[in-house]
Order: C-alpha cells, then sequence, then structure tokens
DNA sequence: CTAGAACCTGACACCAATGTCAGAATCAAG
DNA sequence: CTTGATTCTGACATTGGTGTCAGGTTCTAG
C-alpha cells in the first residue's frame, strides 16, 4: 500500500512514517518512480512504534529492539544483546513506573470529577 | 525549606521549581533578601505536578486543576466548573489509553528479554 | 494525452519542560 | 567582617517528534 493509505489506517501522519524510515525504524519497498510502496505489517509495525514511544523509547531504542520482536510479517527475529537486554530491563522499570504515576494521576482526576459531580 | 532543599527531596530540579512557580503552579514566601521559603507542603505539591506532567497534561491544565485537589495543606478545595470537569474527564480517557498502551509495550520488552534469558 | 490526486525531498518552525551559564545578591557560620 | 555555600534573575540552548510549506515528480482514471 502507499504511504497515505498507511497513514490513514494507522492514524499517523506521513510526515512521521517517512520521519520512521529515515530513523531505520520503517522499511519499504519503491516504485520505479521511487514512491514507497508498504507490506501489510508495516500497520502492525507502525502501531508498535507508537506504542514505543509513548511508553518514552527514543527512536534509537526502538531501532534496536525491533529486530528482536516478533513481528506481523514472521522474519526470523534476533536475540537480543546482553547489553540492550539490560537497556530493555531499564526501560521495563521506567515503564512500571509510569504505569504507576499515570493510576495515580487518574485517580486524582477522579477525585476532582467526582466531587463536583456530587455537588 | 529553601529550594535547594525541596530540590533534594522531590528529585525536581531548581529549575523546575522555579519555572513552577511562574507558571503559577507552586507558590512560596520570601525572605526579606528574596530567597523563596516553602512549606512543608510544598513537598507533596511538587511530586502530584510531577506526576500529572507524566501523564501529559500541560500546565495550563495543571493549574487549574491544583486549586481542586485535595492537598495536604487542607486548603479549602475549589469545586471544578463543568467545562473543567469536561477537559478532565477527556484527560482521564486519555490516561487510560496511555496505560493500556503502556502495558503492550511491557509485554512487548517482556517477550524480547525473556527471549534472550532463554537463550 | 491530460488533469488532478498523491507522492517526493528538503528545509524551517514549533512545543514545553528542562539544562546551563553568567553575574549579582543573600545567607549562615566562624 | 569574611568567606564559602546558596539563591536570585534572565537569557539562550536543547530535545525529538511533528506540522507545514514549496517546488517538483509520479501515478492513475478518463
Amino acid at each position: 500500500m502507499r504511504i497515505g493509505q498507511l497513514a490513514r489506517r494507522t492514524g499517523v501522519s506521513e510526515r512521521s512514517l517517512r520521519y520512521y524510515e529515515k530513523q531505520g525504524m520503517l522499511s519499504a519497498e519503491r516504485t520505479p518512480g521511487g514512491h514507497r510502496e508498504y507490506s501489510e505489517a508495516a500497520v502492525d509495525r507502525v502501531i508498535r512504534i507508537q506504542e514505543l514511544f509513548a511508553a518514552g523509547l527514543c527512536s534509537e531504542k526502538i531501532v534496536q529492539l525491533l529486530p528482536c520482536m516478533r513481528d506481523t510479517d514472521g522474519g526470523p527475529s534476533a536475540v537480543a544483546t546482553p547489553k540492550l537486554v539490560a537497556d530493555l530491563t531499564a526501560e521495563r522499570a521506567r515503564i512500571d513506573r509510569m504505569i504507576a504515576d499515570l493510576v495515580r494521576s487518574r485517580d486524582t482526576l477522579d477525585e476532582v470529577i467526582d466531587a463536583a459531580q456530587l455537588s
């Protein structure tokens, strides 16, 4: 599929998709004329990338991580190096803290919302 | 307490604390010489602010939200306006989506980490 | 062939919190 | 009083993903 369709299907701007490619997170075939042609698996990959961004990973880490992920395209997934595993373990801990923070913030919001409702 | 101690106790830089004040999120008495003097409740407040930042709220929303929060200083908490409640409800939904994303990302990381461990 | 839609590259701008630095003033202990 | 630690203000830089625009090329339906 073309970049426009991928953008629509993922909700990610074309700008960002091109950026992902430049960072090495996303690849695409090219038509003879130079237009990008994406495989079906790109949809899942883009969504994964977005999730990882939302989790606070920088593109560099994502680049290292992606080849180790079991992807929908069934490609042979690489095994993470010890260094990468250490990094990811740290990221995992950070994500855990993030989730805890978010739950607290949600509770805070709920308190305020509830207080306003019953007034 | 002074800004340095508050920074150490919260893990937030002095720079950020001054920024919070300028944005109207944090207040402080002043010594005759102009140095900031914080109450004990400032510690909790700063931590809350950080959590809310982590939850993706901008400082403007936080400013509106803070007076409605039941604070440790026991100040009379204001009641949120309907408009604010609507905003916060939207934020709450966003936070829910964020948490779901984070859990997925954490699972992704776990898969990669586990795959590397047993190899 | 042609017109309009879609795509290409490259460059500049933005956001919002934070880092950092400089130069001056204040504070607290000896 | 002195001195070293702390704080003050203000300004500029950074970050990293994204928005946006310009000028040109490619694609595709009629």
